[in-house]
RNA sequence: GCGGGCGUAGUUCAAUGGUAGAACACCAGCCUUCCAAGCUGGAUACGUGAGUUCGAUUCUCAUCGCCCGCUCCA
């Protein structure tokens, strides 16, 4: 029985796995910065708040959930096509989407309960929250980045970094629309950054200001439109699920109406039970016919769909699957990481799927003294890296270098000792399980492309 | 931005008004060694600036930065 849960109160906070790792979070970071996962921005200069750098194993993870990604939504399917748009865009574009207006606000801190809020939120010169009438100067919060298109500087010129990667969607939807020559419903991929000057950031990468995005925009009939929400909703948990991440983590939270972005009729989230509280991971929207309507109203072009069969003209209802990168690889990071006690010491497992794993094979010799035990471990290493991803290691005796590689969740060890000078066979040991097995030289490319389930990935 | 907390090695933590220790990690050496082995040796830290003081990592102030909370969301 499925024990993801279907909640519609406000995300409670809490301490996942177990609940007697409330510095679980604290644990992660520290092994992101010692193993090379994640870095702090800039750190040389002190660090740039809230901004943070993918190290060498960090970006094979986050291009792991990229690749996964991509192939589960675009190579995958028939009705998905991929876009790549760029971030820079026309300016009008963000008065159609209502970022300009909707991402402008005011606001003031109550000097009584130090709640921030909106000016607009205040009623009667009153403190919505506490009464107090009391505020610090107004300040405009714009949470798009401003940046001037072109070296002169000067009203005309003014842009934003994109605050989201679906308008670059929206505004090639008739291009890609008449190359691929497609009927409804079909939709639009798209991966790329997206920068908001969040007033609030932290939770380590789970809120950052430069961000990556996941999107689709599927585009079907109105009368559609709900069935086809929960079809992505489904999907898009279950991908999840399939990457690694425990059930028992993930809950669905369908946003309440007063909650709504200023562009959804409806909104449900996957939430991810982070140290910090269950948490968005992802938001599957229905946008209605909104965007496309705003676009065609601010262009002038027309973006109306034209049914060649029905004759039907009208505005596509829009389902968004919208996913962090980011929050997506914190997620596998956090779920992947468990503890294991051994002789009274604790160690680090990494426990990612085979597709995420940032490093597939580690190649270590028993004896790194013994030259012709060096050379043949490297040259099998040669030979595995021209399909998979691997390392050799042979800078500490082989306990060590076991624990080396499961603390970053490699998933196979292949030993190269004396015997395998003799017999050309090596020992494959695996992750999990421990299991270890002796296998010819000759047949270790096709028996660890098989054992990974290469095909997937 | 407002409130609170905090800045000491790669990480996690100590100590001290007389410029710093540990553990793990890292590096080198010995070792015919399959699950964080032993021994020997080694490198690496007081965020920045000013003040008090004979002397500041320690006290004071400022500054910078980080973390937590507040809105917003991927």
């Amino acid at each position: 029985m499925s024990k993801v849960a279907d909640s519609s109160s406000p995300a409670p906070s809490g301490i996942p796995h177990g609940g007697t790792e409330n510095n679980l979070m604290e644990k992660v970071v520290s092994l992101c910065k010692r193993r090379g996962f994640i870095f702090p921005s800039s750190e040389i200069y002190g660090g740039l708040g809230s901004a943070w750098d993918y190290g060498p194993l960090g970006i094979e993870l986050k291009m792991n959930v990229k690749a996964a990604w991509w192939k589960s939504i675009v190579h995958r399917r028939d009705d998905v096509v991929g876009l790549d748009a760029s971030i820079l865009m026309h300016s009008k574009t963000w008065e159609a989407s209502g970022h300009v207006h909707n991402f402008n606000d005011i606001l003031v801190d109550c000097r009584q309960c130090k709640h921030r809020v909106r000016v607009d939120h205040i009623k009667d010169g009153k403190c919505p929250s506490c009464g107090g009438k009391d505020f610090t100067e107004g300040r405009p919060f714009n949470l798009m980045f401003k940046t001037n298109y072109g070296a002169v500087e000067d009203g005309g010129s003014l842009t934003y970094l994109r605050p989201e990667t679906a308008q670059g969607i929206f505004v090639n939807f008739k291009n890609v629309f008449d190359v691929t020559r497609r009927r409804l419903p079909w939709g639009i991929a798209q991966i790329g950054k997206a920068f908001r000057n969040e007033v609030t950031t932290g939770n380590f990468t789970f809120r950052m200001r430069e961000f990556e995005q996941m999107e689709i925009e599927y585009f079907t009939t109105k009368d559609e439109a709900p069935a086809c929400h929960q079809e992505w909703i489904d999907d898009r948990l279950q991908w999840y699920i399939d990457l690694g991440i425990r059930k028992q983590n993930l809950q669905l939270r369908k946003h309440a109406d007063n909650e709504l972005a200023h562009y959804a009729a409806a909104c449900t989230d996957i939430e991810y039970h982070f140290p910090f509280g269950w948490s968005e991971l992802e938001g599957i929207a229905n946008r209605s016919d909104y965007d496309l309507r705003q676009h065609s109203q601010f262009s002038g072009v027309d973006l109306q769909y034209h049914d060649q069969i029905t004759g039907e003209k009208f505005y596509p209802h829009i389902i968004e699957p919208s996913g962090g990168v980011d929050r997506a690889a914190l997620a596998f990071l956090v779920d992947a990481y468990h503890e294991e006690t051994v002789k009274d010491q604790t160690r680090v497992v990494l426990k990612f799927s085979k597709q995420l794993a940032p490093i597939k094979v580690a190649v270590l010799p028993l004896l790194k003294k013994n030259n012709d035990i060096v050379a043949m471990a490297r040259r099998i290493k040669n030979d595995l890296q021209k399909e998979l991803v691997c390392v050799y290691d042979d800078t500490a005796a082989i306990g060590r270098l076991y624990r080396r590689q499961d603390e970053v969740g490699t998933f196979y060890c292949v030993t190269v000792d004396v015997q395998s000078l003799e017999d050309g066979q090596v020992t494959v040991r695996e992750r999990d399980t421990m299991r270890q097995e002796r296998i010819p030289v000759d047949n270790l490319r096709v028996y660890l492309k098989d054992h990974l389930d290469y095909a997937r990935y």
